[in-house]
DNA sequence: CTGCATCCGCAATGATACTG
DNA sequence: CAGTATCATTGCGGATGCAG
């Protein structure tokens, strides 16, 4: 795989965003999307809007500081939009916007892999933890 | 943890894994690959083989300490493999099994969104701190 | 019902130094 | 060169209480 170029420079480097360098603004948004929460939300809402109350009942473990921080931030970066009906009880409503929409495609992707993945990836913990042991 | 029996809403339970319940395996392995270094190191040897250091130069911003752990981590569970050359200054290789490479397919995807996506990104969040600085 | 503020423990992360 | 070990710090993330 080796492109020709002598190293430090990194010629090759493609004209957008480029996550590999710290300081490229891409690298916290890689932060912001690699997030378990931000994953579990953006794809239960792919599937339909939801209630703030629906969702956190809809994704175990997540607390209510979470969800209501991370809706936000998905809201500032423009891939949810969140609706709010002035009812006796306040009812809000959130919903995935085209952009997050795009990202979900992606995100399917990594579920779909953990999902069905899981036993090789436990048969290989089992594995390594056994030839750690017989190193004894 | 599936029991199948008493969920109307649900016809047909998954057989595998299911990440939206706080208690399925596949909830640790998610936390996991969505991960930053991860995501980094995992698309880095899918272009190829590297050495430790060689590494630790391509991945802006990582240290040493968390390369190595993430790189055990990620040989724990089959992803990637470790090849040591017993030379004189010692060597060691990594190198993505088959099972890490049918991950980076859609990680590929994910940072392909970032670095693609960043500028309507950054546009929404400049709109919604200006609207958020109207409110007052 | 929704969601913000505060307190706080703990785990993750980084800097440094040391070993094979 | 490739790690491990230790220490200091940060910030995640949970619990609780309050407000709109």
């Amino acid at each position: 795989m080796h492109d020709g170029s002598s190293d430090p420079a990194l010629p090759e480097t493609p004209l957008r965003g480029n996550v590999f360098a710290a300081a490229c603004p891409t690298r916290q948004l890689l932060d912001r999307i690699a997030d378990k929460w931000t994953v579990l939300i953006l794809l239960t809402l792919a599937n339909g809007s939801q209630r703030f109350g629906a969702l956190k009942r809809h994704i175990g473990g997540i607390s209510q500081k979470m969800l209501s921080q991370t809706l936000k931030s998905l809201e500032r970066d423009g891939l949810i939009d969140r609706t709010v009906e002035h009812t006796a009880p306040i009812a809000v409503t959130y919903a995935i916007t085209p952009l997050g929409r795009s990202l979900t495609v992606s995100l399917r992707g990594v579920i779909e892999w953990a999902e069905t993945r899981m036993g090789d990836v436990f048969d290989a913990r089992s594995a390594f933890d056994a030839r750690a042991n017989a190193e004894h």
